[in-house]
DNA sequence: TTTGCCACGTGAAACATATCACAAGCACTT
DNA sequence: AAGTGCTTGTGATATGTTTCACGTGGCAAA
């Protein structure tokens, strides 16, 4: 069916295509039902030339003269970025922007469910948030084992962090998302990726700064986010 | 005041800066006094070269055969990074997710504070979180522009997003950190960073899901999709 | 002063990613 | 059947980033 071997795809090139899957299902709601790479390029803030080269990593998904079909593109992308095997995930930390993690309605709408919860609080534990139990720490290991959960989201204080992520690794999660403003460090075979608000913050800084040092309008940014490292 | 730039630092660079910058103010707690570009490189998951690099594209900060002054290396971080100018920042939109970044020690304690806080829902208007009055949304640009704020957070579901974000750049804001999943649209003279889970969680089910199939050696699968083996 | 070692700073090489430009293929018309 | 117009998919090219490797300056001890 697909030839295989393609190029490996830079990891920017997965980020992006998670935007075109995203702009593929508003189209999709509008009735729209093909899309060439020039549109898809102008909803998603890249280029054309990008746009055909991220999806030609994975295959010839479009039909030269036409475009691509939004119902079949959409599911190609669905396909390689593994939404819809619905991964159940891990929450560790219910303060507030695990609070906030639980409640984000993205998650479940591209197919991911915060499954569990754990915090070391007392006073936490047992509340329900979002019809999720939080347990305990001490549930963590057994709990991610029997459910066989696999993606977990850190969200405690930098101080906790390595100690949970160890914690979580030992009961088997292969992918982390960290939100603690840390450097993680993880094994080779443990995929990590971090969100983390003060460097996204500071860099703002630094471009206003620099701007205003300078003077000069040197660059417009369109920067996406963030920072991933593989083992 | 400014140390001019020497030559345009790529924007991970700037990202990585952040990391060093933390990494030092934990060194100094320690009361460690020097650091080497081997011993940042190995707390911040970098390399030496990587370090060296990063830091003169803004000047040279150390001394050979000996390393780097923690205290003078973080003070110039401070300067390039713009921290300690203690910017204020608007965030709009106070829900599950800006009360969270309301919440969050790690920008004031990087010296960037939450000052003003918008909603378009009247039960929230008026309220009080964190110290900071929750406004009405007509009020946003008179207030902005008064107290000239140049930053602003934006965590308003993605449907109100790009209205928000014109409202913001009408009342002179320049920098925008976006959480909503949608790609934004910003004149060139306005900087923007945006903060996706979506696109981050899909980015390790990616990864996941590939390990599956390159673990499952045989290969049929479902699929067929090109795989790379990971270093 | 000289010796020895150390770690920075940096040109150059290697690598990665993005852009260009066009042949190939499809739909539609004549 | 051939022509026209359009858009993909992809070599080739350009640009950007990381890594390598080593000259340079600096410290300490003899």
């Amino acid at each position: 069916m697909s030839p295989l071997p393609r190029g490996k795809a830079p990891q920017m090139a997965i980020r992006r295509l998670s935007m075109y899957y995203r702009t593929l299902a508003s189209l999709r709601e509008q009735g729209v039902e093909n899309v060439s790479s020039e549109h898809l390029s102008e909803l998603t803030g890249s280029t054309a030339a990008q746009v055909r080269r991220d999806l030609a990593y994975f295959g010839s998904f479009g039909r030269r003269g036409v475009g691509y079909e939004v119902r079949t593109l959409q599911a190609h992308m669905r396909e390689i970025l593994g939404i819809g095997q619905g991964w159940p995930m891990a929450l560790v930390g219910v303060g507030n922007l695990g609070s906030a993690l639980l409640a984000y309605d993205g998650f479940p709408r591209q197919g991911f469910r915060i499954v569990e919860a754990f915090d070391s609080d007392p006073r936490r534990v047992g509340t329900v948030v979002r019809d999720v139990v939080v347990k305990p720490m001490d549930q963590l290991r057994d709990t991610i084992q029997a459910r066989k959960i696999a993606m977990a989201l850190v969200a405690v204080p930098a101080k906790a962090a390595q100690g949970v992520t160890q914690q979580l690794i030992d009961a088997g999660v292969r992918c982390l998302l960290n939100f603690a403003p840390i450097s993680l460090k993880v094994p080779p075979d443990v995929y990590l990726a971090s969100v983390d608000l003060s460097i996204e913050v500071e860099y703002l800084s630094y471009l206003l700064r620099e701007s205003v040092a300078v003077n000069a309008d040197s660059g417009p940014e369109l920067t996406g986010l963030g920072n991933t490292v593989p083992g």
